[in-house]
DNA sequence: CCCGTTTGCCTAAACCCTTTAGGAAACTGC
DNA sequence: GCAGTTTCCTAAAGGGTTTAGGCAAACGGG
């Protein structure tokens, strides 16, 4: 029989493309050896076991995010710099549904320090830089925007602001007018 | 044999606590068969599917926030407000991780129109009665919030704060504080 | 009180996914 | 062209889901 051609690398490139066409959650040993009409137990040479490749799909999703925000920051900043990175994640998180969820896959400590985690992290701090922020509130800024993209493009992606007006483009884009504001009148501590 | 006096509601309410202990993913109707000491089939006439048990455990937790938070708004207007709603949200998904995953669940457009997401969502809107801000504008902030809200307690109950200074707790104060000023200052259209 | 009906739980079985063990065929380099 | 390694296979055990069909406990009326 001729062989596959199977490697880790093609497997989680595989794996997430599946992810994306039926849900992160979807992806299976299984399907994806399906997918390379080869026996499941084929692939466990390859991938630890169901979990680890999980694992790896998180981690190629957070490469790619991280990669395409350090594009679009690349000479930017201010407004201009938190649009785009903005734009990032919700223009990912479209374009690769299963990605993305898998971007937000539970890691271990260990895992999460050394991914592409801590590179989209460093790079919102970077949005900051345009702004006057002094530590702590650096930081609070930081978790905040996380939590902004984060959570919109999450509520989005389900559906949330899907049938009521205004669309959820106008509110988009107001959100990211009201962050800049806010990011520019950060109120003192009380 | 003695019955077990299983119901639908029984069913539910164990695979909310289940979903606490394990995580909402290791919610299986062969786990909630072993906590009643019952033969796995015998749950199917009280339940469609898998999928039922899950949705139907989405729906209580979203029942359950909607009450704490229709609670804790009683009598509050303006940042006391927000703060209360905002601390309903996170002190449940930390008092009810599962039930708090559980509530993110993905419902159908039918399901989610009937559920007590939409009673959560008017409350957002209430909490907006105490700043000045007219349509669109308060749609957006509607969202804005429940962006925020939901992605802060989503990304610390990951871990994302745990290990690194300052601590979560002065964040989310922080945090807080920057919402009610953004509110009362909410940036005119550029 | 007893008997028929309904209801609740059971056995059995099919199907899918995961994971390990061990074997055979295909490549690699000498 | 042969030895060693790699790659993929068969086999099997274990667990979750779901349906079909059966028996017995509870219930309600005569």
């Amino acid at each position: 029989m001729a062989r596959a051609g199977l490697t880790t690398d093609r497997l989680v490139r595989a794996g997430a493309e599946l992810a994306d066409e039926v849900g992160f959650d979807q992806v299976t040993v299984s399907a994806l050896a399906r997918r390379f009409d080869v026996k499941v137990a084929s692939l466990y040479s390859h991938l630890r076991n169901s979990q680890d490749l999980k694992t790896r799909i998180a981690l190629l999703a957070l490469e790619e995010m991280a990669d395409r925000a350090a594009g679009a920051l690349a000479g930017r900043s201010g407004k201009d710099a938190l649009a785009a990175f903005a734009n990032v994640c919700r223009d990912y998180a479209r374009a690769h549904p299963g990605r993305y969820t898998a971007a937000r896959h539970p890691l271990d400590d260990a895992t999460a320090a050394g991914s592409a985690g801590v590179r989209i992290a460093q790079l919102t701090r970077a949005i900051l830089r345009g702004y006057d922020l002094a530590e702590p509130d650096q930081t609070h800024a930081v978790r905040l925007l996380g939590s902004v993209f984060h959570g919109y493009v999450d509520l989005e992606t389900a559906g949330g602001f899907a049938h009521s007006a205004p669309d959820s483009e106008e509110s988009w884009d107001r959100i990211l007018d009201a962050l800049d504001s806010l990011l520019r009148n950060w109120p003192a501590r009380p």
